[in-house]
Order: structure tokens, then sequence, then C-alpha cells
DNA sequence: CGTTGCGTTGAGACATTTCAAAATGTGTGG
DNA sequence: CCACACATTTTGAAATGTCTCAACGCAACG
């Protein structure tokens, strides 16, 4: 083991030095052009919990990737409340929804600690200028974001409560795996309550599935530490569909 | 009058000579920059209610825009039933959501007779690069795409039957607006069916909740003719967040 | 004139929500 | 380290909105 994914990064970890180089923005460009990327981007202190990175409303001026930590984006239902619109792990990149507005559409927040690095829109813009191939990837992420949305949307409209939290577990459990974590065992992030609000659940019924999934011993709970028990049940529930190919938990010989 | 929008187009007219280039993708471009995207645009025969403009899991090539008619998009969910994806009315793009995979994620078909104008992604690309407002343009309707998706996330996981509708109505309203014709009346190109599937609801839900509108004063509707009654009303069942600035129907002096 | 497809209407079933309360977890100041 | 306040999670019982199933009406069509 060269790099622990999960050890404590200093803030100042160049691109062409960061572990999460070949998931996140540099992918794109060549190890020479990566330098580039790195003189734009900015490295703030970490983020507290609850911290805001930017407000619904805000001037829109930067994308973000996340280095450690974990982000919830939200904006406000007509009557208020909070409505949750996606979260977001390490390498992975927000913002890209304000791009085309002058204000960010949501808010982003901090659910724990957490590393940003904050990439000016009107320098990436003047980079993609320069090299096409950062151009399509950040096209490609839109493009993934869309396809993305609509299996959401597809969850949303067709899914019942055991299937759509089977589906957000599968996904978590991906996603955490093509980061060099566990996908059998992890960490959420979130309460039951914003797991509910992204699901379009009520928290009591995500609780009762919850309970229900340990009796039928498909995963096991403690508090936010979850343990997928039976992976090949779950990925069912979930719905083939969701999954792409490097999703698939190891179930053969 | 110089023009009228729902006039029958012949299917060889320039984009410099399109009713619709103020709202489709020229609108990124200079006139004379203007017909070299003419020259990579291809005119194909009307399609015929029903016919498909490509498969879920074709060669993904190009991207396509609206020219007259109406499409839909949908991919099969796992059971193998069909969910609808989006409408596209003339001028709107679609095809987008493909651009990062090898094939298209979801199948396009004719609702009525269609007429379209074919953007092969290649050449597209070429001419991206040459014209950094085209680039920014296509940049922008993704990014309008993402913020919709969310739209409609919310309206899955948060909004009624009743509200689902309303908004739906009051979004395509909206859109004809747009391009110049009647908000108040207008002729739904999708079945009750199709907006069901579309809303996350039951064909039957749909029905009942048009009569109740009807009952209520908000609309009147006679097959798929509907006629907006009552738009503030309406607009309030929507929840003002679904409209923009441009989708406020005229209620005062 | 029967057939077929689509829309409407009604009655009962069902999943999820809502409301209420108990249980558990977490943080804070003494 | 404890005690207390407060937030989160769990559990139960009743309420509710939407779905499912079934029947019927209506228009288009061969």
């Amino acid at each position: 083991m060269t790099s622990k994914p999960n050890a404590r990064q200093p803030s100042h970890v160049a691109c062409r030095d960061c572990s999460l180089s070949s998931l996140c923005l540099p992918l794109a460009l060549s190890i020479k052009d990566i330098d580039q990327l790195d003189n734009i981007i900015k490295r703030g202190r970490p983020l507290k919990k609850g911290e805001h990175l930017f407000l619904e409303g805000d001037q829109f001026s930067s994308v973000f990737a996340v280095r450690s930590g974990a982000i919830k984006t939200y904006t406000a239902t007509n009557e208020g409340e909070e409505q949750i619109t996606g979260f977001y792990l390490p390498s992975e990149i927000l913002g890209l929804s304000g791009m085309d507005t002058d204000t960010y559409p949501v808010s982003a927040q901090a659910m724990e600690t957490t590393m940003i690095c904050e990439i000016p829109f009107e320098l990436l813009e003047m980079l993609s200028d320069q090299f096409p191939e950062l151009r399509r990837h950040l096209m490609r992420l839109m493009s993934k974001r869309i396809r993305e949305d609509q299996q959401m949307m597809m969850l949303l409209s067709k899914k019942n409560a055991d299937e759509r939290i089977a589906t957000f577990l599968i996904n978590l459990a991906s996603r955490f795996r093509r980061r060099g974590f566990s996908s059998q065992s992890f960490r959420l992030s979130m309460s039951r309550n914003e797991m509910g609000n992204y699901l379009g659940l009520a928290v009591e019924t995500v609780s009762r599935v919850f309970t229900r999934f340990q009796k039928n011993g498909l995963i096991s709970a403690v508090g936010k530490e979850v343990e997928i028990r039976n992976s090949v049940e779950l990925c069912a529930l979930a719905g083939g569909k969701t999954l792409d190919p490097n999703q698939i938990l190891v179930t053969s010989a």
C-alpha cells in the first residue's frame, strides 16, 4: 500500500500528487498540463460540519471538487422546507448546474469536516479553450449528471421505499469502492432525515426499511455505520439498471 | 405578422431563415457563422407519429433539434415498462445526454408528425472548437437541463397529483408561449397515459385531476385540447418556483 | 356495426405519511 | 465523569392519497 485513501491530506497537495487525480478533473489532462490546472485551483481551509460552501443565490464563480469529507446540495421548496438535491463524495465535482445562470441554484453545505478544491469558472473556461480534452471531460461530466438525474427521476416515480433505499445503498457502496474504500461496510455521512429527504420518503419510513432490511439479513446497521450482508439480494431489489459494470460487487469466485 | 409559427415549413429551410433560430442552437452564432452550422445540419424527411428518431442503445452520433411536431424520450424500466423522460417541442434540443457514452441512453419517438434537424456530433464538436460562443451555449443548454431535471425531481418527491399536473400544464403553457403560440389554449401532444407516466401518476389519477380542475374552473379540456381558465390559481398550485420570469401569464392590467 | 384504443368513473386495497411517544444518542457545562 | 438538555432514531396506530381492478362511454375505423 503506497497510499491510504482515508489518510488526512495536507491542504496544499498538488493535483499531480493527489490520490484522487485519476477520478477528478485532472484525468482529462496530460501530466505536464496538470500543473496549469493546479495553478488556478484554490485550496481553502477545511469546512466544518454545517458550514456552507455557497448559498442558493450567491454569485456563481467557481466549481468545486470534494477532496475529503462530504457535501450536500439543497434548495428550498415553495413551502420553505429544504429539498436535498445531491450528496458529493471525494473527487466528485459540484457547482456545474449554476453554469448558465449568474447565481448558484442550490446551496452547498458540509455534512462533516470537508476539504475542497475550488476552481474559478472563468479560468476553467480559459483552460478549456486551450485543452479540448478538458472541455470534453466537462461535457461528459454534465452529460453523466443528466443521466444520473434521470435514474433518480425513475427511482422517484416508479420505485417503492425498499427499492429506493436499496438503490441508494448500492449506489453509495459503488462510489466508495471506486475511491478505494470498502463497498461492504461504510459510514453514512447523512442522517436518516437527509436520506429520506433526498429519496422522497418520510424519516420514519427510512427507519422502518432499515430495520426490515436488518431482520431479513440484507444489511446490518448501527447508527450511521452500515454493512451490506447480502449484496445480491440488495442489488436485485435496487434493480439491475442502476448498476453500471464496475458497481458489481464480487459474488462469484 | 410576418411569420406564422405554426405554418408548415419546407424541409430545406436554412437556419438563417428558420423562425426558430432565436430559440435554437444558432442563437450562439453570428449571422455569417450560422451558415457554417447550416452546412453540417441534416434535414431528413418528416417522422410520422410513432416513428423513432433513435433507439436506446443505438450508436450515439448526433444531437437533434425539433423543427415542428413533438418528440418524447423514454427508457425501459427493470420490469420492461416504458418510463418517459422528456417531451420536446419545436426548437428544443435532444440527444445531449448520450454525449459521454457511445450509445443513446433513451429512445426518442415522434408523438405526431415531426420535422427534425440533425446535427452530427463530431462536426458540432469541431464547430465548437472554432466558436467559443457555441461551446458555451451547449454548456448552458446542459446546465439548464440539469436544473430542469432537479425541478422535476422536486415535483416527483414532494408534490401531490394536483400540483404535478398544474406544474406540467403551466410549464407547457410557458413553452408554447415562448414559441409564439397561445399559452392559454393549446393542444397536448401526449395522451393521458403518457402524461401520467412522465409525472409518476396512474392514468386514472390524471383523468380524475383533469375533471376536478374543470369542476373548479381552473381549466377546460376536451380530449387533448386544453384551455387555462384560471392561470393565477393554477400557478399557485404549481408553486412559484417552477415559473421563471418569462413564464408569468399576464394577470394585471 | 362490431372492434379497438383511449378516457372516465367508482369502490376497495395498499403503501406511505402523519401524529404521538418512547428510546437512544450526542454534546455541554458543572 | 456525570447530569442534563436536546437532537435523532425507532416504534406504534390511525389517517390519507394514490393505485389497482373493473366497468362503462365514446370516437375513430375498417
